[in-house]
Order: C-alpha cells, then sequence, then structure tokens
DNA sequence: CGACTCATGTAATTGGTTACATGATTAG
DNA sequence: CTAATCATGTAACCAATTACATGAGTCG
C-alpha cells in the first residue's frame, strides 16, 4: 500500500509522469524514505489504472506511457495520510549489528563501528546535497536529524571502543 | 540473511533456546532493530539446521525443540558482522505521510503530525523502560537518540503548523 | 473443566530484489 | 556508427505477514 501512496504522492505533486521518470524520483527526491525500482513501479502503475486511481494516457514516443492520477486517486491518498497510523517498524541492518557488537573483540568492533560511521556520514551528505524547500522538506528535516544524530552516536561508541583495554 | 544472523546472535548470547523462546525475544530486547513472527522463526531454524549453523536437539516436553550454535554458526556470525556492510536502507511509513504532509490542509497536516508525535513518544516511552545494561547497550542508546530527536522534531513541525494560518 | 500459556507448524498472499530481455532515440 | 540514455517489461526468487491449525501442560 506504501509504494501505492507513495506513487500518488508523487503524481499529485509533480504531475502526470510515466514509470520512468516515477523510477527517477524515487532514486533522488524520495531516497531517504521510500525505495522503489522499475520492476516494482511498472506492475504497481498497471494494477492501479485497474482500479481508477491512476488514468493510463496513450503510448508516446519510445513507448512513453503518461499517468496522471484521477480524482478517485487523489482522494484515497487523502484518505489514507488522514485514517492509516504510519507503523514505526524499524528493520536496520545497522542497528542489528550495533545490538551484536559485543560479540567482537575490540579492534574488530572498531572496525565495524567506523564503517557504519562512514555510512552515516554518507546519508548525511546526501540529505544536505537535497534542496531544503522542495515539497518534501518535513521529511528531508527529519532523515537529517536522524543522520546526525546517529553520527554523533557512532562518535560516542567509537571514542568508547578506543578508550576501553584492548 | 539479517533474520538468520539476528537469530545466531541471541542463540550466541542467551544460549541455546527454542523457536518459541527466540519469537519472545524478538518481541522484547530485539523489538526496535529487527522484528520476526514465529511464522518466520520455525522455518528458518529448521534451514539453519540443515546448513549446519545450529545443532536441533532431541524433542523435550510439549514438543520443544532447543537449538544450539554451533562453531560453524559462530564464525559465519562473526565473518557477517565483520565483511557485511550494513545497508541503511530506510522504508519508512512515518517519513512518507511527513513528506506527503504539503497535501493536506493545516487542520489535517496538524491531526496526522499528532498522530506521528504519539509514535514516537510511545516509542521512546518502551525504549526507556529496557535494561541500558543488558547485551543490547548501544543498539538501545542509537534507538533512544533517534527516538528523542524524532519527537524533537514532530513538536518543532506541529508548532510551525500551529503558527501558520488556517 | 475451562482458560491460559507453551509450543510448533503450514498455506496463501503480499512486498521487494535480482536477473534477464528488448527496443527507440539522441549525442558525439 | 556506437555509446549512452530513455523506456518498458517478465520471471524467479527471497523476505515477511496473515490466517489457519493443532496439541500439551498448568493454574484456578
Amino acid at each position: 500500500m506504501s509504494l501505492r501512496m507513495a506513487l500518488l504522492g508523487l503524481l499529485s505533486v509533480k504531475g502526470p509522469a510515466s514509470g520512468y521518470d516515477l523510477a527517477k524520483k524515487f532514486e533522488i527526491s524520495l531516497n531517504h524514505v521510500w525505495q522503489a525500482g522499475h520492476t516494482q513501479i511498472y506492475p504497481e502503475l498497471v494494477k492501479m489504472a485497474a482500479d481508477g486511481l491512476v488514468d493510463a494516457g496513450s503510448e508516446g514516443a519510445r513507448g512513453r506511457k503518461t499517468y496522471t492520477i484521477t480524482p478517485e486517486g487523489t482522494r484515497r491518498l487523502h484518505e489514507w495520510m488522514i485514517e492509516h497510523a504510519a507503523v514505526g517498524v524499524t528493520r536496520s541492518e545497522v542497528a542489528l549489528q550495533a545490538f551484536m557488537l559485543p560479540l567482537l573483540g575490540r579492534d574488530d568492533a572498531i572496525a565495524v563501528m567506523e564503517r557504519i560511521r562512514a555510512g552515516f556520514q554518507r546519508r548525511l551528505a546526501m540529505l544536505e546535497g537535497q534542496s531544503p524547500a522542495s515539497f518534501g522538506a518535513y521529511a528531508l528535516r527529519l532523515g537529517l536529524a536522524q543522520a546526525q544524530v546517529s553520527l554523533q552516536w557512532a562518535d560516542e561508541v567509537l571514542a568508547e571502543l578506543r578508550d576501553s583495554a584492548g
């Protein structure tokens, strides 16, 4: 359902788009929030058209199909936003490795934490490169705050590990 | 693979356990990091036994089966920790709703944000109820830091929405 | 004896990833 | 002409959820 809603959201804000366009938007603007490749997007758009949430326009150049959100699609998106209590379920490989960190010796633990730290650093840099004035500004600010605090956590853990006897 | 590693981690630290025990541990100590129900755990343990990562003991009372990690299981877990670069992939319904918040009018947006805020509040309370001295201390601290900063973000967004003209 | 917890499983379905496959158009 | 980008799709597989199903032991 979330993929569906993400697609409706993009179509709602950015206007009519092809599956290809939407896949691009997932890569750039939505990347920190939700991910989907074209292999998931194309079939989903077909189902959404069958359900009357989008209109599939006629084929353009290179077989391009442009989808437009329908009033019913807009209605369903708003309904979902207002009624669906988003589940804050987290499945984080990083947190899992952090959980099990005490299984490793000091040096291995430091190496793992440095890799994790680098990941947070990369993520932060990616988010800082995004335009803060755009549509997804609230989500961007959340992502930035979380990335910053995670990086800080990694630094603290690294400092503790380095202070500990080897 | 992550489920497998989480199971090996639990068996490694807490000693031999049944699928039932492991499902309980997922609910309590590991809940903020990874989730898995018994319907996923039982078949996975069978596969892990076939792959030599765990030993399935003989059946006890009420058909209880106690699994023990093997040396090969320990080896594979350490290997994964050290070599597998955890992907920081995030798929958050909350962030998705935040992303699309501008689609809603002021009052609906406030209602959605209040619900999101309550979710973070609950999560924070849950984490604060966990023993900070236990095995998963590092992951717990990360979870707490992220929950706190998320709650702060929600408060800021709510203040902005309330200040804005209705 | 009835309710609860312990304990294990299967089947169907949904969601998501990886690999494979094809062809049109554009820029150099 | 050829490499890159545009553009769409299918098939196989892996991961996860929901629903269904069963039975043993324990507490009141």
